[in-house]
DNA sequence: CATTTATCGGTTATAATGTAACTTTAGGCA
DNA sequence: TGCCTAAAGTTACATTATAACCGATAAATG
């Protein structure tokens, strides 16, 4: 028996951690956020079925789609708006829903989480005009330090 | 005659500087920006093709896509990744390129312009990092103080 | 345990968004 | 005027996303 691989161990922790939340980490929650840490890039939703089909679990993109929209709600993954494409959140997903900063990388499709704290130099403009935000984005596309290397190499 | 509304001043306003950067305002890149102005609202491509239908200037998506892309890379309109939606640039857009923190209303689609600095906290992580980022999107999806009001009405 | 209830997944069909590629037209300029 | 480039027209199609309905499965309750 083989060990088990990083990708597993986030996808198995991130199990457990939603469902210690009152939430159902079913089967094909499971397989979809496995394949988004498997591959550890941003996917989109056709690729992500395409992949459950070569895995021998082929699911139809309306079940796929609700299964992301439940994955991003639970913040074990994240949208990636510019791209249409999803990854999993490498971050503090396990915490909950949260508003990350995205560096995806238009080369390779990594996706790196800024740590920065972003909601305060909002916050302020937001709470003078009373908009009331329900969910922020934060995303930059770009080209990764590994990526910009080899484009110098 | 009449005389022109603060939408046609906004569009008049933009095509002037966009000549003087030595690009070229056309007809239908005019004629978008107006719509965009006068709606003073995200709208969907295809809604803003609909409307210049009803404007007798009918165009197809593939041309309006074409001129969005236009305006947008040249500041003169967002693009509401989170709504697939755009609107006209109501901050310095005239002035160029740049990156604007959006307030999406919801409720009735107006966007405001968050003139918070927000480059700063960005950079930090990213000149450690590596990450070289192109285009960088910030947005807020939620509901505007007059709709707010609205409901609590 | 049996029944009820709510959630989830399977499925089909279709809507909405976006692009490729090629042709035609219009401007700018030697 | 004729050439060159950029923009617009046009067709066809690719990609992304959702609605709606039904059967299955799991949790909650008596």
């Amino acid at each position: 028996m083989t060990e088990p691989c990083s990708a597993c161990l986030s996808t198995e922790a991130a199990s457990q951690a939603i469902s210690k939340r009152g939430a159902r980490m079913t089967g094909l929650r499971r397989d979809v956020l496995s394949v988004l840490h498997h591959q550890g890039r941003a996917l989109g939703a056709y690729e992500i079925v395409e992949q459950l089909e070569d895995d021998g679990k082929s699911s139809a993109p309306a079940a796929v789609y609700r299964v992301l929209d439940f994955l991003v709600e639970n913040g074990l993954a994240h949208k990636i708006e510019g791209l249409s494409a999803y990854c999993a959140c490498t971050g503090s997903g396990v915490d909950g829903p949260h508003t990350s900063v995205l560096l995806v990388c238009l080369d390779c499709g990594a996706v790196a989480e800024n740590p920065c704290k972003i909601d305060a130099p909002l916050g302020g403009f937001n709470a003078q005009s009373g908009f009331k935000p329900l969910s922020t984005t934060v995303e930059s596309l770009g080209v990764c330090a590994a990526c910009l290397a080899q484009t110098n190499a």
